[in-house]
RNA sequence: GGCCCGUUGGUCUAGCGGUUAGGACGCCUCCCUUUCACGGAGGAGAUCACGGGUUCGAUUCCCGUACGGGUCACCA
């Protein structure tokens, strides 16, 4: 039987790492096995469903590098792919009919406030919460033709076995036992005729036949209800896959409070799709052995489920900038150029520097460089891109580590002024000498560069590159650190070299 | 509180009865070198949560305990 994954989200808030990651096991394992992926939306809930985060769901995945062969968006055999066309459809009520005349569900009347009594009662007395039969799963059918009559209107729930052993087979942790008795009766269907995730669910996947359940292990104790509505159909139910949950350094379950939560923050932020799936599916799963940088294709390639972890993971934001940087590294030219005029042309990144949590001004002034470089003069960033290339980890940083290259005046760090421009004695002819070898001169290359710069080392008597690379990076870039000083020269060209050199000399001390 | 799941250096992990417990991030040292970074070589850091078993032998298997997590909605 060929593998069929349902991603099964559910628009009620922007799509997080952890979301997405699910996602990404869904898309390997499917990949993997030659299987199909199709996606959900799980949107029964019309109070909570939020405007717009369908569509930011798609992108968030189609972002990581995810492919999905049916969906909301591309259709597919089992259309529609959203929950709240098939309940309009109807496609649930036949099914719903059926499990009401097998005596598996009821109708239950109880009010909001009645639920809420029972609740407190039940947290005084310390008995189990939930609804265990309450005042309608054994009612008589007068009593019940007596609430519809009354026009009240009731909500079907699932009639739980009792004493029976409920197992949930679960592909990471194996047989997972579950006492009937404890499990409560849920709701399949709501007072406004909508059905709930129980229900619609487990329909769905039996209907789109899905082979594997892939989801959040939060979904692990209600499990149980998923398998008895399998059983009470009579359905061959899925294998089911609960993957681990992904924790904040402080051990908490990843919010926002860990800052950056929402999937497409971190493209705002200056990640890599690669670098980001990469990292994220590395949570929870390991191909085993050692490896770690992996493409989208290699982890498909390997990707298992006995690599799942059973515990849950701790998201270490150093480790995944260690991977961006990776990621960044192995960028050809034409792939660097093409993703960073990309970036900084993408008006969420000015937005996400801008905002009061990511609030990044040097990032914002930066990028805004670098964009307007972009437009006037896009050969001269491309020679600017590959020497900062090994010293950045984020794309975003490429706006504070290039600006130099674009302003008219740098900006001095204090303290390198403070280390090169006073009390050196040479500086100044070091400043004349580089001054009357670029006079005149439309362009330079890095050896002449570096024979400019040796000749006055040699005229000196001084032994080393030091004392004259130094100062003279200072005079350029106004910093002590960035690229080669040849290869920032050569970059940077005579004509504005010669400027800077000018308004560095006025700064000797 | 009930039920369920988990527990290898600070973090992500390899391991699947016998290993000097391996790798990666981070940290430190050194090398390379015109700075930073990259790269390279080392280092510190784990009584494999604890206590019992099983076994000739347990990080690996079983049972408790502790700790952590998940979940107990007409939300998903």
């Amino acid at each position: 039987m060929s593998v069929r994954v349902r991603y099964a989200p559910s628009p009620t808030g922007s799509p997080h790492v952890g979301n997405i990651r699910t996602a990404l096991f869904c898309h390997f394992f499917a990949r993997h096995h030659d299987g199909v992926m199709f996606v959900r939306i799980e949107d029964t809930d019309r109070a909570r469903t939020v405007p717009g985060v369908e569509q930011e769901i798609l992108e968030s995945i189609r972002w990581a590098g995810i492919e999905w062969q049916e969906g909301p968006d591309k259709g597919g055999p089992f259309a529609p792919y959203k929950q709240s066309e098939r309940q309009e459809q109807g496609i649930y009520q036949p099914y719903i009919d059926e499990l009401l005349n097998s005596g598996n569900a009821y109708k239950a009347f109880d009010t909001p406030e009645e639920l809420d009594e029972m609740r407190q009662y039940q947290q005084i007395n310390k008995k189990p919460f939930g609804y265990f039969g309450g005042a309608w799963r054994d009612a008589t059918p007068a009593l019940v033709g007596e609430a519809e009559a009354s026009g009240k209107k009731p909500v079907i729930r699932l009639r739980m076995p009792r004493g029976k052993m409920l197992v949930v087979n679960d592909a990471i942790r194996g047989r997972v036992e579950f006492e009937s008795d404890l499990v409560d009766d849920p709701v399949l269907i709501k007072a406004d005729g909508m059905p709930t995730y129980h229900f619609a669910a487990m329909v769905d996947d039996h209907l789109m036949g899905t082979t594997h359940v892939i989801r959040g292990e939060e979904w692990i104790s209600s499990a149980p209800k998923h398998v008895w509505l399998f059983e009470a159909f009579g359905w061959e139910p899925p294998v089911f896959v609960h993957v681990p949950v992904i924790k904040g350094k402080d051990g908490a379950k990843l919010s926002k409070r860990h800052g950056d939560t929402k999937m497409l923050d971190y493209r705002a932020a200056g990640y890599l799709p690669g670098a980001l799936a990469n990292f994220i599916t590395l949570i929870g799963w390991s191909p085993g052995g050692d490896r770690e940088i992996m493409s989208m294709e290699e982890i498909a390639s390997c990707f298992k489920l006995e690599g799942l972890q059973p515990s849950p993971g701790v998201f270490d934001a150093d480790k995944l900038k260690w991977m961006n940087g990776n990621y960044i590294r192995a960028l050809t030219p034409e792939q660097l150029i093409s993703e960073v005029s990309g970036y900084v042309t993408n008006s969420e990144v000015a937005a996400y520097f801008g905002s009061e949590d990511h609030g990044d001004p040097l990032a914002v002034e930066g990028l805004a460089l670098l964009k307007s470089a972009f437009e006037s003069n896009p050969a001269y960033v491309g020679r600017v891109l590959p020497l900062e290339q090994e010293r950045v980890t984020t794309l975003a940083e490429f706006g504070p580590a290039c600006a130099f290259f674009f302003v008219d005046e740098v900006t001095f760090d204090e303290k390198a002024v403070e280390k090169w421009f006073v009390g050196q004695g040479h500086v100044e002819a070091l400043f004349n000498h580089l001054i009357a070898g670029l006079d005149g001169r439309s362009s330079i290359s890095l050896e002449e560069c570096r024979a400019l710069v040796q000749q006055f080392v040699d005229q000196e008597g001084l032994e080393k590159l030091g004392p004259a690379v130094h100062p003279a990076r200072v005079a350029l870039t106004g910093k002590t650190a960035g690229p080669g000083l040849f290869e920032l020269m050569e970059v940077l060209g005579p004509a504005r070299m010669l400027s800077r050199l000018q308004r560095a000399k006025g700064m000797i001390r």
